[in-house]
DNA sequence: ATAAACCTTACTGTTGGAGTAAGGTCAAGC
DNA sequence: GCTTGACCTTACTCCAACAGTAAGGTTTAT
């Protein structure tokens, strides 16, 4: 199948396809005799499972490490297992970082009820 | 003042503070003899409002709006309370998505007790 | 005199693509 | 046979908000 194809399928874009075997995500396509790049499903395959990691925003390098471990089905998943538990932790850190945020910016919003900027309570907190 | 103490009193780095004046959050610096940059208390208190809206990650160019309204100080603070509570509700919806990606990361890492990355139950997931 | 600390501009790299340009290919319809 | 539209190609620039590095000038202290 073509690019199109394979990207309807994977729901991602063609040019997201061209780009992540650019930076060596996925292997260089094959091409038929006009240049175009020839998929067969197991690339469909491989696209969907770098699409749901990226979804988990698990970044690209971490992916390809993903994809390499798989390469030797003998060998020990404590890596995988490593790596998931590691996105974990960003992701609360972030969601943690982003709790004590959301506080901030609420007092804030309440903390003004002027209507003259040289007056507002929101710049003036700024200010400190 | 040069622009390490600006730097050492705003705890912004020098870098970064001439990257703002770049793209034009900050004035243009005066310059002394030997063409290094001048600044002044003004600068100071500047660069302390523009790093307290960092932290609350209001992107740079809502910060030079938020500049910009305060050179009218008669103006209507509207504009102040609708950009910080677009803010406010920027990090509510990132803390959602995140929730749910923490949820999906956690059932995830807990669907593994194999050691073989053949049987890994983490991968099998990621497959679908 | 020289070394350390500081200043300058300018260019590249980061992440994960999206946008655009400029062109080649292919199938359908007239 | 010719055009039109959909599809394909590479290559380049752009996004945010800086950080890193190069290559050089200045000041200050020893």
């Amino acid at each position: 199948m073509k690019i199109n194809q394979l990207s309807k399928l994977t729901n991602v874009l063609s040019k997201t396809i061209r780009y992540y075997e650019d930076v060596g995500l996925l292997p260089k396509a094959s091409r038929n005799s006009n240049g175009y790049r020839e998929y067969s499903s197991i690339d469909v395959d491989n696209l969907i499972f770098i699409r749901r990691c990226r979804e988990l925003q698990i970044p690209l390098e971490k992916i390809k490490i993903l994809i390499q471990v798989q390469t030797d089905t003998t060998s020990s998943c404590s890596e995988v297992d490593l790596l998931i538990e590691q996105q974990l932790e960003n992701v609360r850190k972030t969601i943690n970082e982003l709790s004590l945020l959301e506080k901030t910016l609420h007092t804030l919003a309440k903390s003004c009820s002027n209507d003259i900027v040289g007056e507002c309570e929101i710049l003036k907190n700024l200010k400190q």
